[in-house]
DNA sequence: TCTGGGGTCCTAGGACCC
DNA sequence: TCTGGGGTCCTAGGACCC
């Protein structure tokens, strides 16, 4: 049998994982973590029926006698930067997908450690060992069949797709098992009484165009007959930077609307210029009384990270949408800053100021630090016309 | 059934430019 | 009066992922 070279690695349950392993007294029994919705369940909880995202009370219904627990993010994200190390302890060529898992490339290990699936095997031993949490990896030759094997191997397994048994392996498995195939497309496919990965295998791309558009069709038809040139790519950088606040239902004033937005863009701006970076467009999402949502965006002419600058113009789409708000109220404000630009990190770290802050308090702090050049560029980064006023000192 | 907090990518129309 | 072709950027919305 010959492996690929491609480690997928996904913790188990993570966030119910973390609170397990930080509370004895939560191990083995059912645990979910988030009230108003599900945003992690121990396998306990799963197997009683309890799903990710599932509505709190309906989670409740479906396993009593569960244990909630309250989302603690902190220690998820020192989790996952442990994990991460063991990760790059294991090959320099990580790519991470999202907080819990990651693709490893270890076709260039062989002499120095092994077979892939022995690396495999050794990386779960390292993360239950260092880390103290259960992981599932698939291994495979592309990214999505070592992604799908992780799923099918979980809880606490691993699976191994050798390259000879690829297409058996791929056309048994359900469409819902195609990466981008969320529940509308898996509507408009079983409508078509298309089930499985096969079945998409035997239909011309141009019927697959024609029922879901020519991104998602093209998509599914390269998976479906095994076309995944994907290589796994370290320098990923995030195309935006984001928060939100759910606000619940019920009346929320000018005010407090006023206050979540500042609190928000002083979340993420201050998150941009920790990691150097900044954005040029700014977008509002909202969520309303019926649920639907929508947003709405503004592209300034330069990068910023500026809390300000991002203030003034989230205020201004925000008051933009006054009428919708007031009639169907919000349930949830979000602020993101997208089209991210790198900008020098160590200019980033003076900038930390929040709304209250003078400009000559920043401009001290970065000439004492960095000199004069420093502050003219800083100026620009924080961009404000104001701000950019040919008068500067220096 | 009652809904969190992050993200990615695609589509489509209109503005604008050459 | 009728009338090109191609490209990029911006905005809004939607599907999807964990």
């Amino acid at each position: 049998m010959t492996e690929g070279t491609v480690l997928h690695a996904d913790l188990d349950a993570f966030y119910a994982s973390v609170e397990q392993r930080d509370d004895p007294s939560l191990r083995g029994r059912p645990v979910i973590v988030g009230g108003g919705v599900v945003l992690a369940a121990s396998y306990e909880a799963k197997a009683r029926g309890v799903r990710t995202a599932m509505g709190g009370a309906q989670a409740l219904r479906a396993c009593p006698d569960a244990i909630v627990v309250p989302a603690r993010f902190e220690a998820y994200t020192e989790a996952s930067r442990a994990v991460f190390e063991v990760f790059h302890d294991t090959t320099p060529l990580v790519e991470g997908l999202s907080i819990d898992e990651a693709f490893l490339e270890v076709g260039g290990l062989r002499r120095i450690r092994g077979l892939p699936s022995t690396i495999a095997t050794q990386l779960r031993v390292d993360v239950r060992e260092r880390v103290g949490l259960p992981i599932s990896v698939g291994v495979a030759r592309t990214k999505y069949l070592a992604k799908v094997a992780s799923a099918v191997s979980k809880p606490e397994g691993m699976l191994v797709v050798p390259v000879e048994g690829e297409l058996e392996f791929l056309h048994a498995l359900p469409v819902e098992r195609l990466w981008g195939v969320g529940k509308v497309t898996s509507g408009k496919l079983r409508d078509a009484r298309i089930r499985t990965v096969g079945d998409v295998a035997e239909m011309f791309e141009s019927e697959l165009v024609q029922l879901l558009g020519s991104g998602a069709g093209r998509h599914l038809y390269a998976l479906a007959h095994n076309r995944d040139p994907r290589p796994v790519q370290t320098e990923k950088r995030r195309g935006s930077m984001g928060a939100q606040h759910a606000m619940g239902r019920g009346a929320h004033s000018p005010a407090e609307l006023d206050l979540t937005l500042l609190s928000l863009v002083d979340r993420v701006t201050r998150r941009m210029r920790a990691a150097g970076r900044t954005g040029s467009t700014v977008t509002i999402s909202l969520r309303f009384g019926d649920f639907t949502r929508s947003t709405s965006s503004h592209t300034l002419s330069r990068p910023t990270a500026h809390t300000v600058t991002v203030l003034d113009v989230a205020r201004r789409l925000l008051a933009s949408r006054a009428g919708v708000v007031e009639q169907k109220g919000i349930t949830l404000l979000g602020v993101s800053l997208g089209s991210l630009d790198d900008q020098p990190a160590q200019l980033a770290l003076p900038l930390d100021v929040t709304s209250g802050a003078e400009l000559d308090d920043v401009i001290d702090a970065v000439r004492n630090k960095f000199g004069g050049k420093a502050v003219r560029r800083a100026v620009q980064l924080g961009s404000t016309d104001h701000l950019a006023a040919p008068h500067l000192p220096d």
